[in-house]
DNA sequence: CTGACCCTCGCAGGAAATGGGGAGGGAACT
DNA sequence: AGTTCCCTCCCCATTTCCTGCGAGGGTCAG
Protein backbone atom coordinates (compact mmCIF):
# COMPACT_ATOMS: atom_id res chain seq x y z
CA UNK A 1 0.00 0.00 0.00
CA UNK A 2 1.73 3.55 -0.96
CA UNK A 3 0.57 6.91 -1.09
CA UNK A 4 -0.91 8.07 -3.95
CA UNK A 5 1.88 10.82 -4.58
CA UNK A 6 4.26 7.83 -4.04
CA UNK A 7 3.10 5.45 -6.48
CA UNK A 8 1.03 7.30 -9.01
CA UNK A 9 0.53 10.45 -10.03
CA UNK A 10 -3.00 11.72 -9.78
CA UNK A 11 -2.78 13.87 -12.84
CA UNK A 12 -2.39 10.50 -14.16
CA UNK A 13 -4.92 8.25 -13.09
CA UNK A 14 -7.14 11.07 -13.76
CA UNK A 15 -6.15 11.32 -17.36
CA UNK A 16 -6.93 7.41 -17.24
CA UNK A 17 -10.29 7.76 -15.81
CA UNK A 18 -11.31 10.50 -18.11
CA UNK A 19 -10.21 8.41 -21.32
CA UNK A 20 -13.35 5.88 -19.75
CA UNK A 21 -16.67 6.06 -22.29
CA UNK A 22 -18.46 2.91 -21.10
CA UNK A 23 -19.76 1.00 -17.64
CA UNK A 24 -16.50 -1.38 -18.13
CA UNK A 25 -14.00 1.03 -18.19
CA UNK A 26 -15.18 2.25 -14.79
CA UNK A 27 -15.13 -1.37 -13.54
CA UNK A 28 -11.64 -1.59 -15.30
CA UNK A 29 -10.48 1.57 -13.58
CA UNK A 30 -11.68 1.00 -10.69
CA UNK A 31 -9.66 -2.86 -10.49
CA UNK A 32 -6.49 -1.26 -11.79
CA UNK A 33 -6.62 1.63 -8.91
CA UNK A 34 -6.89 -1.38 -6.55
CA UNK A 35 -3.87 -2.80 -7.68
CA UNK A 36 -1.82 0.67 -8.04
CA UNK A 37 -2.58 1.71 -4.56
CA UNK A 38 -1.99 -1.93 -3.63
CA UNK A 39 -5.30 -1.76 -1.33
CA UNK A 40 -8.16 -4.86 -1.27
CA UNK A 41 -11.14 -3.10 -2.34
CA UNK A 42 -12.24 0.15 -4.33
CA UNK A 43 -16.03 0.56 -4.60
CA UNK A 44 -18.12 2.90 -6.03
CA UNK A 45 -21.95 3.10 -6.06
CA UNK A 46 -25.08 5.24 -6.40
CA UNK A 47 -28.42 5.24 -5.39
CA UNK A 48 -30.85 8.07 -7.45
CA UNK A 49 -33.97 6.82 -9.01
CA UNK A 50 -36.76 4.58 -7.89
CA UNK A 51 -34.63 1.76 -8.64
CA UNK A 52 -31.85 4.29 -11.11
CA UNK A 53 -28.92 2.81 -9.34
CA UNK A 54 -25.43 2.00 -10.48
CA UNK A 55 -22.54 0.50 -8.50
CA UNK A 56 -18.81 -0.76 -10.08
CA UNK A 57 -15.87 -1.89 -7.77
CA UNK A 58 -13.60 -5.26 -6.88
CA UNK A 59 -16.47 -6.45 -3.99
CA UNK A 60 -16.72 -10.32 -4.21
CA UNK A 61 -19.94 -10.65 -6.34
CA UNK A 62 -20.85 -13.09 -3.24
CA UNK A 63 -20.79 -9.51 -1.10
CA UNK A 64 -22.66 -7.62 -3.31
CA UNK A 65 -25.32 -10.24 -3.19
CA UNK A 66 -25.67 -11.03 0.28
CA UNK A 67 -25.26 -7.19 0.65
CA UNK A 68 -28.73 -6.86 -1.03
CA UNK A 69 -30.26 -9.91 -0.41
CA UNK A 70 -30.28 -9.19 3.40
CA UNK A 71 -31.17 -5.35 2.93
CA UNK A 72 -27.52 -4.31 4.54
CA UNK A 73 -28.48 -0.46 3.00
CA UNK A 74 -31.13 -0.04 5.76
CA UNK A 75 -27.89 -0.92 8.01
CA UNK A 76 -24.67 0.11 7.01
CA UNK A 77 -23.01 2.44 9.06
CA UNK A 78 -20.95 3.66 6.24
CA UNK A 79 -23.85 4.80 4.32
CA UNK A 80 -25.81 6.15 7.14
CA UNK A 81 -22.87 7.95 8.26
CA UNK A 82 -21.73 9.30 5.30
CA UNK A 83 -25.71 10.37 3.78
CA UNK A 84 -25.60 13.03 7.15
CA UNK A 85 -21.47 14.42 6.34
CA UNK A 86 -20.38 16.17 3.59
CA UNK A 87 -16.35 15.14 4.22
CA UNK A 88 -15.03 11.56 3.86
CA UNK A 89 -15.13 9.22 6.48
CA UNK A 90 -12.98 6.71 8.30
CA UNK A 91 -15.07 3.75 8.88
CA UNK A 92 -13.11 3.46 12.72
CA UNK A 93 -14.83 6.90 13.30
CA UNK A 94 -18.52 5.72 12.80
CA UNK A 95 -20.57 4.18 15.05
CA UNK A 96 -20.56 0.75 15.31
CA UNK A 97 -22.06 0.38 18.72
CA UNK A 98 -25.41 -1.52 17.44
CA UNK A 99 -25.37 -5.28 17.20
CA UNK A 100 -27.19 -5.00 13.61
CA UNK A 101 -24.10 -3.22 12.93
CA UNK A 102 -21.13 -5.11 14.45
CA UNK A 103 -22.95 -8.33 13.31
CA UNK A 104 -22.92 -6.85 9.40
CA UNK A 105 -19.31 -5.78 9.71
CA UNK A 106 -18.73 -9.48 10.96
CA UNK A 107 -20.22 -10.58 7.83
CA UNK A 108 -18.83 -8.18 5.39
CA UNK A 109 -14.87 -9.26 7.08
CA UNK A 110 -16.21 -13.18 6.43
CA UNK A 111 -16.89 -12.34 3.02
CA UNK A 112 -13.51 -11.04 1.65
CA UNK A 113 -14.10 -7.25 2.96
CA UNK A 114 -11.22 -5.52 4.28
CA UNK A 115 -11.93 -4.39 7.97
CA UNK A 116 -10.16 -0.37 7.16
CA UNK A 117 -12.38 1.70 5.09
CA UNK A 118 -12.85 5.21 3.90
CA UNK A 119 -15.78 6.93 1.86
CA UNK A 120 -16.31 9.75 0.59
CA UNK A 121 -19.92 10.70 -0.13
CA UNK A 122 -21.15 12.79 -3.45
CA UNK A 123 -24.07 14.25 -4.29
CA UNK A 124 -24.86 15.05 -7.67
CA UNK A 125 -28.15 16.85 -8.98
CA UNK A 126 -31.71 15.51 -8.70
CA UNK A 127 -30.84 13.83 -5.22
CA UNK A 128 -28.13 11.48 -6.72
CA UNK A 129 -25.79 10.07 -3.69
CA UNK A 130 -22.75 8.12 -4.26
CA UNK A 131 -20.19 6.92 -2.36
CA UNK A 132 -16.69 6.64 -3.51
CA UNK A 133 -15.11 4.09 -0.50
CA UNK A 134 -11.46 2.43 -0.89
CA UNK A 135 -10.77 -0.84 1.48
CA UNK A 136 -8.15 -2.19 2.92
CA UNK A 137 -7.20 -5.05 5.37
CA UNK A 138 -4.34 -3.44 8.10
CA UNK A 139 -3.80 -2.05 11.18
CA UNK A 140 -5.52 1.74 11.91
CA UNK A 141 -2.12 3.22 11.92
CA UNK A 142 -1.16 2.43 8.56
CA UNK A 143 -4.65 3.25 6.99
CA UNK A 144 -4.73 6.48 9.24
CA UNK A 145 -1.58 7.80 7.76
CA UNK A 146 -2.36 6.48 4.62
CA UNK A 147 -5.88 8.19 4.12
CA UNK A 148 -4.81 11.21 5.79
CA UNK A 149 -1.73 11.83 3.21
CA UNK A 150 -4.27 10.78 0.13
CA UNK A 151 -7.07 12.71 1.41
CA UNK A 152 -7.49 15.38 -1.09
CA UNK A 153 -6.41 13.12 -4.06
CA UNK A 154 -9.21 10.55 -3.11
CA UNK A 155 -11.61 13.48 -3.20
CA UNK A 156 -10.54 14.64 -6.38
CA UNK A 157 -10.80 11.20 -7.68
CA UNK A 158 -14.14 10.43 -6.62
CA UNK A 159 -15.25 13.36 -7.92
CA UNK A 160 -14.40 12.82 -11.34
CA UNK A 161 -15.53 8.99 -10.87
CA UNK A 162 -19.27 10.32 -10.31
CA UNK A 163 -18.73 12.75 -13.08
CA UNK A 164 -17.86 10.08 -15.40
CA UNK A 165 -20.56 7.72 -14.11
CA UNK A 166 -23.15 10.47 -14.47
CA UNK A 167 -21.88 11.30 -18.45
CA UNK A 168 -22.39 6.95 -19.00
CA UNK A 169 -25.56 6.70 -17.29
CA UNK A 170 -28.17 6.43 -20.04
CA UNK A 171 -31.27 7.91 -18.67
CA UNK A 172 -30.71 11.39 -19.49
CA UNK A 173 -33.20 13.13 -20.18
CA UNK A 174 -32.75 16.43 -22.27
CA UNK A 175 -34.54 19.68 -21.51
CA UNK A 176 -38.39 18.55 -22.70
CA UNK A 177 -40.98 20.57 -21.00
CA UNK A 178 -42.43 23.57 -21.03
CA UNK A 179 -40.78 26.27 -19.00
CA UNK A 180 -43.31 27.49 -15.77
CA UNK A 181 -43.86 31.02 -15.75
CA UNK A 182 -43.18 33.34 -13.11
CA UNK A 183 -45.96 33.58 -11.17
CA UNK A 184 -46.27 29.45 -11.54
CA UNK A 185 -42.99 29.34 -10.04
CA UNK A 186 -44.03 31.45 -7.66
CA UNK A 187 -47.00 29.41 -6.54
CA UNK A 188 -44.97 26.02 -6.28
CA UNK A 189 -42.45 28.12 -4.21
CA UNK A 190 -44.72 28.73 -1.78
CA UNK A 191 -46.67 25.79 -1.73
CA UNK A 192 -43.34 24.08 -1.48
CA UNK A 193 -42.63 25.78 2.24
CA UNK A 194 -45.80 24.74 3.20
CA UNK A 195 -48.19 27.48 2.39
CA UNK A 196 -51.96 26.49 1.74
CA UNK A 197 -53.57 28.05 -1.09
CA UNK A 198 -54.96 30.54 1.23
CA UNK A 199 -51.70 31.83 2.39
CA UNK A 200 -50.08 31.46 -0.96
CA UNK A 201 -52.59 34.00 -2.44
CA UNK A 202 -52.07 35.91 -0.06
CA UNK A 203 -48.26 36.42 -0.25
CA UNK A 204 -48.78 36.86 -3.85
CA UNK A 205 -51.62 39.14 -3.75
CA UNK A 206 -53.79 37.43 -5.71
CA UNK A 207 -57.19 35.98 -5.55
CA UNK A 208 -57.36 32.35 -4.71
CA UNK A 209 -59.08 31.78 -7.77
CA UNK A 210 -56.21 32.93 -10.15
CA UNK A 211 -53.66 31.07 -8.02
CA UNK A 212 -55.26 27.99 -8.61
CA UNK A 213 -55.31 28.80 -12.46
CA UNK A 214 -51.46 28.99 -11.94
CA UNK A 215 -51.38 25.63 -9.82
CA UNK A 216 -52.94 23.58 -12.38
CA UNK A 217 -51.19 25.94 -15.36
CA UNK A 218 -47.95 24.54 -13.71
CA UNK A 219 -49.65 21.19 -12.97
CA UNK A 220 -50.14 20.42 -16.61
CA UNK A 221 -46.89 21.91 -18.04
CA UNK A 222 -45.37 19.22 -15.64
CA UNK A 223 -47.30 16.27 -16.06
CA UNK A 224 -48.35 16.11 -12.85
CA UNK A 225 -51.25 14.32 -11.19
CA UNK A 226 -51.28 16.69 -8.28
CA UNK A 227 -50.06 19.34 -6.57
CA UNK A 228 -47.56 17.30 -4.54
CA UNK A 229 -46.34 15.99 -7.42
CA UNK A 230 -45.67 19.25 -9.48
CA UNK A 231 -43.76 20.19 -6.51
CA UNK A 232 -41.95 17.66 -5.83
CA UNK A 233 -41.22 17.28 -9.89
CA UNK A 234 -40.17 21.35 -9.75
CA UNK A 235 -37.85 20.38 -7.45
CA UNK A 236 -35.97 17.28 -8.58
CA UNK A 237 -35.56 19.93 -12.17
CA UNK A 238 -34.48 22.58 -10.32
CA UNK A 239 -37.22 24.92 -11.30
CA UNK A 240 -38.22 25.80 -7.95
CA UNK A 241 -35.73 26.76 -5.22
CA UNK A 242 -36.05 26.13 -1.57
CA UNK B 1 -3.71 36.72 -13.74
CA UNK B 2 -1.80 33.51 -12.84
CA UNK B 3 -2.59 29.79 -12.93
CA UNK B 4 -2.81 28.12 -9.28
CA UNK B 5 -0.03 26.26 -9.72
CA UNK B 6 2.01 29.30 -11.05
CA UNK B 7 0.92 31.44 -8.83
CA UNK B 8 0.63 29.81 -5.32
CA UNK B 9 0.45 25.97 -5.04
CA UNK B 10 -3.18 24.66 -3.83
CA UNK B 11 -1.09 23.34 -0.68
CA UNK B 12 -0.43 26.53 0.87
CA UNK B 13 -4.08 28.07 -0.32
CA UNK B 14 -5.87 24.70 1.36
CA UNK B 15 -3.81 25.26 4.56
CA UNK B 16 -4.83 29.20 4.94
CA UNK B 17 -8.55 27.80 4.23
CA UNK B 18 -8.14 25.00 7.41
CA UNK B 19 -7.01 27.24 9.79
CA UNK B 20 -10.23 29.73 9.15
CA UNK B 21 -12.28 29.25 12.53
CA UNK B 22 -15.06 31.99 11.92
CA UNK B 23 -16.79 33.19 9.20
CA UNK B 24 -15.07 36.74 9.03
CA UNK B 25 -11.43 34.33 7.88
CA UNK B 26 -13.73 32.75 4.97
CA UNK B 27 -14.80 36.16 4.36
CA UNK B 28 -10.64 37.42 4.22
CA UNK B 29 -9.55 34.39 2.86
CA UNK B 30 -12.11 35.40 -0.35
CA UNK B 31 -10.31 38.38 -0.30
CA UNK B 32 -6.72 36.98 -0.28
CA UNK B 33 -7.47 34.26 -2.71
CA UNK B 34 -8.70 37.14 -5.36
CA UNK B 35 -5.60 38.84 -4.90
CA UNK B 36 -3.15 35.85 -5.10
CA UNK B 37 -4.67 34.93 -8.35
CA UNK B 38 -5.41 37.94 -10.00
CA UNK B 39 -9.49 38.18 -10.65
CA UNK B 40 -11.89 40.17 -10.12
CA UNK B 41 -14.40 38.49 -7.62
CA UNK B 42 -14.30 35.13 -5.58
CA UNK B 43 -18.13 34.73 -4.20
CA UNK B 44 -19.70 31.74 -2.09
CA UNK B 45 -23.46 31.17 -1.11
CA UNK B 46 -25.41 28.36 -0.13
CA UNK B 47 -28.91 28.38 -0.23
CA UNK B 48 -30.38 24.62 1.63
CA UNK B 49 -34.08 23.55 2.25
CA UNK B 50 -34.38 24.47 5.86
CA UNK B 51 -34.28 27.89 4.12
CA UNK B 52 -31.02 29.11 6.21
CA UNK B 53 -28.55 30.13 3.87
CA UNK B 54 -24.89 31.66 3.76
CA UNK B 55 -22.88 34.09 1.55
CA UNK B 56 -19.53 35.52 0.94
CA UNK B 57 -17.58 36.68 -1.13
CA UNK B 58 -15.88 39.88 -3.33
CA UNK B 59 -18.65 41.34 -4.74
CA UNK B 60 -19.77 44.69 -3.83
CA UNK B 61 -22.71 45.34 -1.41
CA UNK B 62 -24.27 47.41 -4.23
CA UNK B 63 -24.71 44.63 -6.35
CA UNK B 64 -25.78 41.80 -3.57
CA UNK B 65 -28.52 44.07 -2.29
CA UNK B 66 -29.72 44.55 -5.99
CA UNK B 67 -29.71 40.95 -6.54
CA UNK B 68 -31.73 40.16 -3.52
CA UNK B 69 -34.11 43.31 -4.32
CA UNK B 70 -34.86 42.49 -8.07
CA UNK B 71 -35.19 38.24 -6.92
CA UNK B 72 -32.22 37.49 -9.48
CA UNK B 73 -31.86 34.15 -8.08
CA UNK B 74 -34.78 33.26 -9.97
CA UNK B 75 -33.19 34.45 -13.67
CA UNK B 76 -29.72 34.05 -12.75
CA UNK B 77 -28.99 31.32 -15.50
CA UNK B 78 -25.41 30.22 -13.27
CA UNK B 79 -27.95 28.88 -10.21
CA UNK B 80 -30.70 27.65 -12.91
CA UNK B 81 -27.99 26.23 -14.73
CA UNK B 82 -25.46 25.05 -12.20
CA UNK B 83 -28.50 23.28 -10.35
CA UNK B 84 -28.67 20.60 -12.93
CA UNK B 85 -25.42 20.07 -13.36
CA UNK B 86 -22.46 17.93 -11.29
CA UNK B 87 -19.68 19.37 -12.99
CA UNK B 88 -18.22 23.52 -12.93
CA UNK B 89 -19.19 25.34 -15.40
CA UNK B 90 -17.74 28.64 -17.37
CA UNK B 91 -20.18 31.18 -17.92
CA UNK B 92 -20.20 31.48 -21.41
CA UNK B 93 -21.44 27.57 -21.71
CA UNK B 94 -24.89 28.74 -20.31
CA UNK B 95 -27.72 29.56 -21.86
CA UNK B 96 -27.76 33.49 -21.88
CA UNK B 97 -30.91 33.23 -24.97
CA UNK B 98 -33.49 34.96 -22.48
CA UNK B 99 -33.83 38.88 -21.99
CA UNK B 100 -34.38 38.60 -18.87
CA UNK B 101 -30.59 36.64 -18.67
CA UNK B 102 -29.13 39.55 -20.76
CA UNK B 103 -30.58 41.87 -19.06
CA UNK B 104 -29.12 40.42 -15.51
CA UNK B 105 -25.87 40.14 -17.14
CA UNK B 106 -25.98 43.42 -18.12
CA UNK B 107 -27.19 44.88 -14.64
CA UNK B 108 -24.44 42.48 -13.46
CA UNK B 109 -21.60 44.07 -15.21
CA UNK B 110 -22.93 47.35 -14.70
CA UNK B 111 -22.15 46.86 -10.82
CA UNK B 112 -19.00 45.60 -10.82
CA UNK B 113 -19.41 42.09 -11.78
CA UNK B 114 -16.64 40.93 -14.70
CA UNK B 115 -18.09 39.35 -18.12
CA UNK B 116 -16.10 36.03 -16.91
CA UNK B 117 -17.05 33.36 -14.59
CA UNK B 118 -16.65 30.42 -13.48
CA UNK B 119 -18.55 28.13 -11.03
CA UNK B 120 -18.89 24.74 -9.07
CA UNK B 121 -22.28 23.34 -7.76
CA UNK B 122 -21.56 21.60 -4.29
CA UNK B 123 -24.14 19.96 -2.60
CA UNK B 124 -24.12 19.06 1.03
CA UNK B 125 -26.35 17.28 3.52
CA UNK B 126 -29.90 17.80 3.98
CA UNK B 127 -30.25 19.27 0.26
CA UNK B 128 -27.55 22.15 0.84
CA UNK B 129 -26.95 23.54 -2.69
CA UNK B 130 -23.64 26.31 -2.66
CA UNK B 131 -21.81 27.61 -5.12
CA UNK B 132 -17.87 28.54 -5.39
CA UNK B 133 -17.49 31.29 -7.99
CA UNK B 134 -14.55 33.22 -9.48
CA UNK B 135 -15.28 36.39 -11.24
CA UNK B 136 -13.43 38.52 -13.31
CA UNK B 137 -12.61 40.84 -16.94
CA UNK B 138 -11.22 39.48 -19.49
CA UNK B 139 -11.46 37.68 -22.95
CA UNK B 140 -13.03 34.91 -23.64
CA UNK B 141 -9.76 32.58 -24.42
CA UNK B 142 -7.66 33.70 -21.67
CA UNK B 143 -10.56 32.67 -18.99
CA UNK B 144 -11.12 29.36 -20.99
CA UNK B 145 -7.26 28.62 -20.43
CA UNK B 146 -7.07 29.59 -17.08
CA UNK B 147 -10.03 27.56 -15.73
CA UNK B 148 -8.82 24.98 -17.95
CA UNK B 149 -5.38 24.78 -16.00
CA UNK B 150 -7.16 25.54 -12.97
CA UNK B 151 -10.19 23.46 -12.70
CA UNK B 152 -9.06 20.63 -10.21
CA UNK B 153 -8.11 23.10 -8.30
CA UNK B 154 -10.56 25.56 -8.27
CA UNK B 155 -13.29 21.85 -7.51
CA UNK B 156 -10.42 21.09 -4.65
CA UNK B 157 -10.58 24.46 -3.18
CA UNK B 158 -14.43 24.56 -3.08
CA UNK B 159 -15.01 21.29 -1.47
CA UNK B 160 -12.94 22.57 1.18
CA UNK B 161 -14.19 25.92 1.56
CA UNK B 162 -17.82 23.98 1.45
CA UNK B 163 -16.44 21.45 4.19
CA UNK B 164 -15.40 24.50 6.57
CA UNK B 165 -17.84 26.69 5.71
CA UNK B 166 -20.66 24.35 7.12
CA UNK B 167 -18.67 23.61 9.91
CA UNK B 168 -18.91 27.24 10.96
CA UNK B 169 -22.65 27.02 10.50
CA UNK B 170 -24.10 28.00 14.26
CA UNK B 171 -27.65 26.58 13.11
CA UNK B 172 -25.72 23.05 12.43
CA UNK B 173 -28.73 20.59 14.22
CA UNK B 174 -26.33 17.97 14.59
CA UNK B 175 -29.11 15.32 14.38
CA UNK B 176 -32.10 17.51 15.01
CA UNK B 177 -34.71 15.32 12.74
CA UNK B 178 -35.79 12.51 14.32
CA UNK B 179 -35.44 9.88 10.81
CA UNK B 180 -38.36 8.86 8.99
CA UNK B 181 -39.39 5.08 9.45
CA UNK B 182 -39.04 2.82 6.47
CA UNK B 183 -42.76 2.82 5.79
CA UNK B 184 -43.21 6.54 6.09
CA UNK B 185 -40.20 7.12 3.42
CA UNK B 186 -42.11 4.71 1.42
CA UNK B 187 -45.36 6.76 2.00
CA UNK B 188 -43.69 10.02 0.88
CA UNK B 189 -42.08 8.18 -1.83
CA UNK B 190 -45.30 7.39 -3.48
CA UNK B 191 -46.79 10.62 -2.54
CA UNK B 192 -43.69 12.16 -4.27
CA UNK B 193 -44.53 10.61 -7.86
CA UNK B 194 -48.36 11.78 -7.99
CA UNK B 195 -49.99 8.58 -5.91
CA UNK B 196 -53.15 9.87 -3.77
CA UNK B 197 -53.58 7.98 -0.49
CA UNK B 198 -55.73 5.45 -2.26
CA UNK B 199 -52.93 4.61 -4.72
CA UNK B 200 -50.86 4.75 -2.23
CA UNK B 201 -52.15 2.94 0.37
CA UNK B 202 -53.03 0.07 -2.42
CA UNK B 203 -49.34 0.38 -3.72
CA UNK B 204 -47.93 -0.54 0.05
CA UNK B 205 -50.74 -3.17 -0.04
CA UNK B 206 -51.99 -1.11 3.28
CA UNK B 207 -54.90 0.42 4.59
CA UNK B 208 -55.97 4.19 3.84
CA UNK B 209 -56.19 4.55 7.43
CA UNK B 210 -52.61 3.05 8.12
CA UNK B 211 -51.49 4.93 5.46
CA UNK B 212 -52.63 8.36 6.99
CA UNK B 213 -50.80 7.76 10.19
CA UNK B 214 -47.30 7.35 8.05
CA UNK B 215 -48.02 10.47 6.45
CA UNK B 216 -49.50 12.25 9.76
CA UNK B 217 -46.05 10.91 11.84
CA UNK B 218 -43.79 11.78 8.59
CA UNK B 219 -45.26 15.04 8.55
CA UNK B 220 -44.63 15.74 12.67
CA UNK B 221 -41.70 14.97 12.22
CA UNK B 222 -40.19 16.86 9.86
CA UNK B 223 -42.15 19.48 10.96
CA UNK B 224 -44.20 20.03 7.64
CA UNK B 225 -47.49 21.91 7.77
CA UNK B 226 -48.87 19.55 5.41
CA UNK B 227 -48.47 16.68 2.91
CA UNK B 228 -47.02 18.69 0.29
CA UNK B 229 -44.62 20.11 2.41
CA UNK B 230 -43.62 17.03 4.05
CA UNK B 231 -42.95 15.68 0.71
CA UNK B 232 -40.88 18.75 -0.24
CA UNK B 233 -38.72 18.48 2.73
CA UNK B 234 -37.94 14.94 2.71
CA UNK B 235 -36.83 15.85 -1.27
CA UNK B 236 -34.76 18.43 0.04
CA UNK B 237 -33.08 16.34 2.78
CA UNK B 238 -32.60 14.14 0.87
CA UNK B 239 -34.47 11.49 2.97
CA UNK B 240 -36.60 9.89 -0.45
CA UNK B 241 -35.32 9.65 -3.55
CA UNK B 242 -37.51 9.47 -6.65
C1' DC C 1 -38.74 -6.70 31.19
C1' DT C 2 -40.02 -2.36 30.38
C1' DG C 3 -40.19 1.40 27.87
C1' DA C 4 -39.93 3.21 23.08
C1' DC C 5 -40.93 2.92 18.63
C1' DC C 6 -42.93 0.67 14.59
C1' DC C 7 -46.78 -1.51 11.97
C1' DT C 8 -51.46 -2.34 11.52
C1' DC C 9 -56.52 -1.21 11.66
C1' DG C 10 -60.89 1.67 12.66
C1' DC C 11 -64.72 6.01 12.69
C1' DA C 12 -66.39 10.72 11.56
C1' DG C 13 -66.86 15.56 10.72
C1' DG C 14 -64.97 19.57 8.84
C1' DA C 15 -61.51 21.76 5.93
C1' DA C 16 -59.16 22.01 1.73
C1' DA C 17 -57.99 20.84 -2.94
C1' DT C 18 -59.48 19.54 -7.66
C1' DG C 19 -61.79 19.63 -12.25
C1' DG C 20 -64.07 22.01 -15.69
C1' DG C 21 -66.36 25.59 -17.23
C1' DG C 22 -65.94 31.20 -18.84
C1' DA C 23 -63.86 36.09 -19.62
C1' DG C 24 -61.13 40.34 -20.35
C1' DG C 25 -56.71 43.05 -20.75
C1' DG C 26 -51.79 43.22 -21.70
C1' DA C 27 -47.07 42.04 -23.44
C1' DA C 28 -44.37 39.79 -26.87
C1' DC C 29 -43.02 37.55 -30.87
C1' DT C 30 -43.98 36.86 -36.01
C1' DA D 1 -52.05 42.58 -37.35
C1' DG D 2 -52.61 38.51 -35.51
C1' DT D 3 -51.39 34.78 -32.55
C1' DT D 4 -49.82 33.14 -28.50
C1' DC D 5 -48.96 33.30 -23.87
C1' DC D 6 -49.41 35.50 -19.32
C1' DC D 7 -52.07 37.63 -15.57
C1' DT D 8 -56.23 38.39 -13.38
C1' DC D 9 -60.99 37.25 -11.70
C1' DC D 10 -65.40 34.27 -10.94
C1' DC D 11 -68.90 29.88 -9.89
C1' DC D 12 -70.10 25.00 -8.76
C1' DA D 13 -69.90 20.16 -7.68
C1' DT D 14 -66.97 16.49 -6.31
C1' DT D 15 -63.04 14.37 -4.47
C1' DT D 16 -59.50 14.28 -1.36
C1' DC D 17 -57.14 15.50 2.74
C1' DC D 18 -56.68 16.88 7.68
C1' DT D 19 -57.80 16.48 12.58
C1' DG D 20 -58.78 14.02 16.65
C1' DC D 21 -60.22 10.07 18.83
C1' DG D 22 -58.88 4.85 20.01
C1' DA D 23 -56.52 -0.08 19.96
C1' DG D 24 -53.55 -4.33 19.64
C1' DG D 25 -49.21 -6.76 18.59
C1' DG D 26 -44.30 -6.70 17.17
C1' DT D 27 -39.18 -5.70 17.84
C1' DC D 28 -35.30 -3.85 19.91
C1' DA D 29 -32.19 -1.78 23.41
C1' DG D 30 -31.13 -0.49 28.06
Amino acid sequence: MGYISSVASIERILNGLESADAHDDLQAFSERLCTDLGISHVVYHWVSGSGDQYGCGTYPASWVARYVEKGYLRVDPVVQGCYQRFHPVNWKQLDWSSRAARAFLADAVAHGVGNQGFSIPIRGPNGQFALFTINHSCDDNHWEMFTTESRRDLILLAHFFNDKALQLQPGRKPRDATPLSPREVDALTFLAVGYNRAQVADALSISEHTLRVYIESARHKLGAMNTTHAVAKALQRGIIVV
